[in-house]
DNA sequence: CGGTCTATAATTTTT
DNA sequence: TTATAGACCG
């Protein structure tokens, strides 16, 4: 099997051999920080604990994935299975599942993603306000978030008067008689689950023993009770995560639960892993000139042993679309001379949109590329609708699914009888589901309106029956389902072209294969139904398209999201006063965490790095003069050398002269 | 009901 | 510039 303790490090070692009560492994970027992990869940297993009381939480699928994996290569596979990784959410929803109902809750809820957050939103905002009013739904999203965040719950925010307040009401009241809960509440609920029954914490604290948390730095302050309240009091816990790679404050990452770590799990074994395996040392020592600016922080210095290397380079250019063709030139250039893949470079920046042009240009050259992020699989609204049907099938309380599903494809029931039904089951404080079976209700509807729900019903009713039959192959059900139910044609008649139909059409049957895989899968040894797919699909925002994973070519990637990544060239763009740090992070004073963006920006280049900003910018349509980030100043001049302006203009050109302007300037390159 | 047009706003996004 | 949401019309 493959594990071996000596083949760690002095650092790793001890990480890995502290098994007992409270440890915090600070792991630096690059410093092997999965393999400690993966090591030590192999370790415990070795020392005599049963995989099973082993619990080992992470933030994303992917990173849980990925550590099962690697744990599958370093112990009998048979015990790697029984080992709970898992999300915090999944988690959260393991043990709602089970006990939820002490909360006043149903067991079969439903989870809804900020999509459905968004839409019930919406319907409250347009309900509770009064004419002259407006609120921004997001801005009530994030408010009614960060509100949940700190523990308010079924209080209102401050001013009772504002309609915010009103709303955020609303909304708790509406998502639980909907039966429904959103990612928030999953942990919120867990939490309270745990802390007001005595019997259920005390059964999940016997059944784990040791318990690890990744990327503790974005835990946030419901995350860490929530670990409180599974340990027991041998406080088994053992943490890994770097502070300075604290990302997401925004999203309500505390960093104080690792900084304090200790206040929490009162003396921990701390660990500092500073040894890097990923950069050379110019990239490294960039990284921690820039770090040590940072005032809260636990001190650390990245060592490493990789001593030459390229200097970072900062160029200057004349403007955006001046970058992008340095960069695509570049990269085509160096990809032939230096016999690298494609997969060998990725381009890092703050924004989103700031990728189009680097897009542009690699199309122009010919230069595959993967855009990471932007649009989920999960956002596609024929994923979205059968995501519905399936909700409604299983908890027919789900106002936000039934609305969505109830006209698609269209049956006859218009905009006018729904809002009937509304507003009815708002007076009656019941479900529409109930609603629209309501004789009173139905009996003040038109003919056509009543029969066009009638047999909506029926249909539900039989497409329920038949799900929920004992030992029903139920994708097979879902699938005829929905060819019954017409939806291709509804795609079909609702596409443009054909192509668009078609790969609408193949999402669906993917998600229906997926779900056949695994209830085939799983069905043997576990209970693995509509139920489970749905919690499944629900906490896995982020695509699975393998895909796209497998597709090669240069990763064009926001700084966020490649957190946890490594390439061996990197190009970070964008470098500019106002982009990063970003103009809004002054006002909001996180000027500290756009510093450790940046620092997570470099850390991704093991060989190579180069940083790029420029005079000027397109925004918005019309140029804009830029000055260089004022990070710049804490670079050591000794590992960065500063090129100025490529001498490109940016008067609009022929493709000729375009090429013949980006002949010199790689020939300028190769000259420097 | 559904498509088109216009007004508006514009970091980051693990679940 | 562009994406998107709501208004409005056929």
């Amino acid at each position: 099997m493959g594990f071996r303790l000596f083949d760690l490090n002095p650092e790793q070692q001890e990480a890995v051999r502290t098994i007992d009560g409270p440890l915090l492994i600070l792991a630096g970027a690059g410093t092997g920080k999965t393999r400690v992990i993966t090591s030590r869940v192999a370790y415990l297993i070795a020392q005599g604990v049963s995989p099973e009381a082993i619990l080992a939480v992470t933030f994303t699928n992917k990173a849980a994935k990925e550590m099962r994996e690697r744990l599958a290569g370093m112990i009998e596979k048979s015990d790697a299975k029984q080992v709970v990784m898992s999300t915090f959410h999944a988690l959260c929803v393991r043990l709602l599942r089970g006990d939820i109902d002490r909360l006043g809750y149903k067991r079969n809820f439903t989870i809804y993603d900020e999509g459905d957050q968004m839409g019930l939103i919406r319907k409250i905002i347009t309900k509770v306000s009064a004419r002259d009013e407006k609120l921004d739904p997001h801005v009530a999203k994030s408010m009614i978030s960060r509100l949940k965040n700190q523990g308010l719950r079924e209080r209102s925010p401050g001013d009772d008067q504002s309609l915010m307040a009103a709303v955020y009401l609303r909304y708790q009241e509406e998502l639980k008689t909907l039966n429904a809960v959103d990612f928030d509440d999953l942990l919120i609920l867990a939490v309270q689950l745990l802390r007001e029954n005595g019997d259920v914490r005390e059964k999940w604290q016997a059944r784990f023993s040791h318990i690890m948390i990744d990327e503790f730095q974005d835990t946030n302050r419901l995350q860490l009770e929530l670990v409180t309240l599974l340990a027991d009091e041998r406080r088994n816990v053992a943490v890994v995560g770097d502070d300075d790679q604290s990302i997401y404050g925004w999203r309500g990452a505390d960093v104080t639960n690792i900084l304090e770590f200790e206040t929490h799990f009162p003396g921990p074994v701390v660990v500092k892993l500073e040894e890097n395996y990923r950069s050379t040392r110019p990239i490294l020592e960039t990284a921690n000139a820039v770090i040590r600016n940072n005032a809260m922080r636990r001190a650390k210095r990245l060592r490493t042993s990789r001593d030459q290397g390229d200097p970072v380079r900062l160029i200057q250019m004349l403007d955006d679309r001046a970058e992008a063709e340095f960069i695509a030139g570049e990269i085509h250039l160096r990809q032939a001379t230096e016999h690298l893949h494609w997969e060998d470079f990725a381009v890092l920046f703050r924004t989103n949109q700031q990728s189009r042009l680097i897009e542009q240009q690699l199309r122009q050259l010919k230069v595959p590329y993967r855009v990471v992020g932007g649009k989920s699989f999960f956002d596609r609204r024929e994923i979205k609708d059968l995501l519905a049907y399936a909700s409604v099938l299983l908890n027919t309380d789900d106002d936000v699914s039934l609305l969505r599903i109830i006209n698609t494809p269209p049956r006859g029931i218009g905009e006018g009888t729904i809002e009937a039904a509304t507003e009815a089951s708002a007076k009656a404080g019941c479900s529409i589901w109930k609603i629209i079976q309501d004789h009173e209700f139905l009996s003040g509807l038109s003919q056509r309106a009543r029969s066009a729900l009638g047999a909506f019903v029926e249909m539900m009713d039989q497409a329920e029956s038949r799900m929920l039959e004992p030992l029903a192959d139920q994708p097979k059900v879902l699938a005829e389902w929905v060819e019954s139910v017409g939806y291709y044609e509804e795609i079909k008649r609702s596409c443009k072209t054909v192509e668009e139909a078609q790969g609408r059409e193949t999402n669906v049957r993917e998600l229906i294969s997926g779900f056949t895989q695994e209830f085939e899968k799983k069905d043997r040894k576990g209970a693995y139904g509509l139920r489970e797919f749905l919690d499944d699909m629900m906490l896995r925002q982020e695509a699975d398209d393998e895909e796209d994973e497998d597709r090669g070519g240069v990763t064009l990637i926001t700084m966020h999201a490649a957190k946890g990544l490594e390439y061996p060239s990197v190009y970070l763009i964008g470098f500019e006063e106002g982009v990063l740090p970003h103009s809004r992070s002054k006002l909001e004073g996180t000027i500290d965490e756009e510093r450790r963006l940046l620092y997570v920006g470099i850390t991704r280049a093991m060989r190579s790095l180069t940083i790029t900003w420029c005079d000027s910018r397109i925004k918005y349509g019309s140029a804009s003069p830029c000055t260089l980030s004022s990070f710049a100043k804490e670079f050591p001049s000794e590992h960065v050398v500063e090129t100025s302006k490529m001498a490109i203009d940016n008067a609009p050109v022929s493709k000729e002269e375009q090429k013949g302007r980006f002949d010199a300037l790689i020939a300028a390159l190769n000259a420097m």
